[in-house]
DNA sequence: GTCTATAGCGGGATAGAC
DNA sequence: GTCTATCCCGCTATAGAC
């Protein structure tokens, strides 16, 4: 309906406070969790009255499913956003691109951070939250990775699909070992490192 | 007052209801995280009064770090326990070996499953427990498999701590995409077609 | 040590004025 | 639509009997 930007926009009928108001929850339960942030907390970081989140949100949880589908929106585009070039050129240049862009997308977006670490935290109570992060995340790059590979028969893959996941793997590891829980402080390992051994591995030798 | 220490206060057989406190606050905290957990239905879960709690352990806080304290002990043993033999052999024989025994060690095992995203889920708020599973879980699986790596040249891999990386993050991505995030109702994915292209990637061509 | 009972507070959600 | 004020419940933590 409304190909909006991240920019604060109008709903038509609300006056703009269910944008306000998003944009204050998002703040709250990126921050704090589903359990642990409060309606009034949300209320005050909007800066509306917590009777003014109940006239545009049914409950906590629906204020909380508007939110994941609005991050859904504004996060998943930038991963896969290049389009048709993203599977373009040679196998070698093709990862190291495709790596080192879906790991600086996610590492350096502290939003996208809190954003994975509370879909993971709330998997198990809210499942649909969970299948629709990975058909608009994983799905994508791992069926659009493992069918360029597979085009490619000169890298000698038997399972172009399994190899995809053994890629997205390399960067989920990144992501959640040395940044959520903080692996940098303790088992340091830099990306460009990472970038180079999945990339040889699959494509150089 | 009462033996209040940071580390597990008592042991089955000794007659102590602290370990029997701990089992029910492992089944109520791994099933709804800590913020939604309630001291009443820990207390409920163990078959004691909520006095009785407070009276092993200081407060909520307490209670969770002695339950994680358990559960390393309990969980990180599992992976690396077959000792010396775990890294002995062919390398493609190790990889299989080591990549099967750890999937399993905690796809077949809710308990670690929960743990693992219960990690995830504080690992903002409480940043030591975080760093505590890098070190007991991570730590020993990266240093381990990427000294053997480096010790067999014939494999000739430039990187072998990053390439440890990759095969840590194969085993990752499976367990939160496939189990923690529900992946395998929407974009399945065989243990064995992981295992084998890992094994292919680094080990046998 | 363990219980029952309760204090004290903050949570989600709503009523009613404007 | 938006506010203030409030209901009612469940929470953490403790007091006091035994």
């Amino acid at each position: 309906m409304s190909p909006q930007t991240a920019s604060v926009a109008s709903w038509p009928g609300s006056g703009g406070k269910a944008e306000t108001i998003l944009v204050g929850a998002m703040r709250e339960f990126l921050a704090n969790g589903y359990a642990a942030t409060s309606m009034d907390r949300v209320a005050a970081a909007a800066g509306v009255s917590k009777a003014t989140v109940y006239s545009h949100f049914r409950d906590k949880e629906g204020l909380f499913a508007a939110l994941v589908d609005r991050l859904a929106r504004d996060k998943f585009g930038g991963v896969l956003g290049a389009g048709d070039r993203t599977f373009a050129g040679e196998p070698a240049d093709v990862l190291r691109r495709l790596v080192t862009t879906v790991l600086a997308t996610i590492v350096d977006d502290p939003e996208f951070l809190a954003f994975l670490r509370l879909v993971i935290a709330e998997s198990e109570r809210m499942p649909a939250v969970a299948r629709a992060f990975v058909l608009g995340f994983d799905k994508p790059i791992v069926d659009g990775l493992g069918r360029y590979l597979g085009s490619h028969p000169e890298l000698g893959l038997a399972d172009p699909e399994a190899v995809a996941r053994v890629v997205l793997g390399t960067v989920l590891q990144q992501v959640i070992v040395q940044e959520l829980l903080r692996g940098n402080e303790v088992l340091p390992m830099d990306r460009e490192r990472l970038v180079d051994a999945i990339v040889t591995l699959i494509a150089e030798r």
